[in-house]
RNA sequence: GGCCCCAUCAUCUAAUGGUUAGGAUUCAUGGUUUUCAUCCAUGCCAUAGGAGUUCAAAUCUCCUUGGGGUCACCA
């Protein structure tokens, strides 16, 4: 079992959305099943409604799950497993104070060094645990030797007990923090496999060790995927318009260009331009790069262009505003100057707005669409072109610039004879 | 600062220890196109630095430098 596990707290950004295409990808190849949890243990920072934005995410770039959970039903599971720990021996009460815990860290950034827990409560005797009015924490104590693993792409990583430190599993209100929620889900959902970003990487020991003081001896194996970075080397903040995926959308970019992007970078692909469908038959996990990628929307750019020209016109047309054939055809002629849908938008737009007839040319456009008007329709552009020079006597560039602006709304394009059998049937409408 | 990770063109990357260090994107130039764009061709641009191992190092080892991640009763 895969799992997917975004927390309601924002929107989703290309981040997330490159782990759960990996995790998609994954459980189709494993032919596991992949669910979404929905980590929401924070009331505070949850916000309403952003677990259905994320699925609706989900289901525009087609990345298919079995069920989804939501990790704040499962606190009862979360409380029994703290409960187990502590009758262990392996978990402990603390009632260190908030400020008291501020000062100890303060205090150790005095003295430059990593703070770690003092590990004040870790042996309090009995009498003064039951005597003891005051709120607590519990805190798993820190293993006894070091935690090893080995991730799918980067290798082998080993942590000391010092550095996995003994980490509070229940808060004060006794609800469960990220790590403990995660490790126990992990269990309850018999999770084989976890992808997730690199930032997780130190929570990974942690949560390993949870497992072991649980006595659970499944072995869940990890990949943590490099972040992407912007274009200054740092990564990508929310502030970053390029790193939300609703503000990609709107700015004209195709779902299946974005994932081609997204599984594209640091990876070696056999080709540059592919579906999602295309990159489940040879994705590789073992291909990925260690290192961080930089977002280049240059290149996220060139592959928005490449799968507009895959599109059929049909549904190319959908994504301009219209939906005939001749219309998406003739946004093909324009792809290669275009980056987006909304540049072709652009594009089309002018067909069907007014021609400006107070230009140089404006006498000519006037009198071409007089003639439109009362002439029956012409199949053949060559027609079409004998009959307004016979009728109207037009010529040289007097002739060819009206004709131009008249069907095309531009002084210059594409070649006439390729745009008028794409729109021959809106002439009426665009001369009237 | 502690811990962890990383290092080939501007960007994404290729190169069983032996290549002229290859491709794609971007950029520039030229050609085609009665127009713009396309298209085609060409060009610019990289092994971070220093030691070592070896007949031979982008590739293996070490050091330096640089970059990134992470250090919550957030996830």
């Amino acid at each position: 079992m895969l799992r997917f596990a975004p927390s309601p707290t924002g929107d989703m950004h290309i981040g997330n959305l490159r782990v759960a295409l990996f995790n998609f990808i994954m459980s189709k190849q494993l032919n596991e099943e992949l669910i979404i949890r929905i980590e929401d243990t924070d009331k505070e920072r949850n916000i309403e409604g952003k677990d259905k934005e994320i699925l609706d995410v989900l289901n525009l770039f087609n990345i298919e799950y079995s069920q989804v959970i939501h990790q704040s039903s499962h606190v009862k599971f979360h409380r029994n497993f703290a409960i187990a720990l502590m009758h262990d021996k392996k978990a402990f009460n603390c009632f260190c104070s908030t400020e008291q815990l501020e000062m100890d860290k303060k205090e150790a950034k005095e003295k430059k060094i990593a703070y770690r827990y003092l590990g004040r409560c870790e042996n309090l005797p009995a009498d003064q645990v039951i005597d003891n009015m005051a709120p607590f924490t519990v805190r798993l104590k820190k293993p006894l030797k070091s935690v090893s693993f080995t991730d799918k792409v980067k290798g082998k990583l080993t942590f000391e007990p010092n550095d996995i430190d003994s980490i509070i599993i229940l808060r004060q209100d006794k609800n469960p923090t990220y790590n403990f929620a995660c490790a126990c889900d992990d269990i309850l959902n018999d999770i084989s496999l976890v992808i997730r970003g690199e930032d997780h990487v130190s929570n990974t020991p942690k949560q390993i060790a949870i497992r072991d003081a649980l006595k659970y001896e499944k072995k869940i194996e990890y990949a943590h995927l490099p972040i992407i970075l912007d274009t200054n080397g740092q990564k990508m903040s929310k502030r970053d318009n390029a790193s939300s995926i609703k503000w990609l959308l709107s700015e004209g970019f195709l779902p299946e260009a974005i994932s081609n992007y997204l599984i594209l970078i640091g990876n070696k692909p056999p080709v540059e331009v592919f579906t999602l469908k295309e990159a489940l038959e040879w994705f590789d996990l073992s291909k990925i790069s260690k290192s961080p990628a930089k977002f280049d929307i240059d290149k996220l750019r060139f592959l928005n262009r490449e799968h507009m020209k895959r599109l059929d016109n049909k549904e190319l047309s959908r994504y301009v505003g219209f939906a005939d054939d001749e219309i998406g055809a003739l946004a093909k002629i324009y792809i290669d100057e275009c980056n987006t849908l909304n540049d072709l938008r652009e594009k089309i737009k002018p067909y069907f707005e007014p021609r400006d007839e107070d230009g140089e040319f404006g006498e000519g456009v006037k009198i071409i669409k007089k003639l439109i008007l009362k002439s029956d329709h012409i199949q053949d552009f060559n027609d079409f072109k004998e009959h307004v020079i016979n009728e109207t006597g037009l010529e040289g560039k007097n002739f060819l610039k009206p004709l131009r602006i008249v069907l095309t709304n531009s002084q210059d394009g594409p070649e006439l004879a390729i745009v008028y059998p794409l729109i021959k049937n809106f002439l009426k409408e665009i001369a009237s």
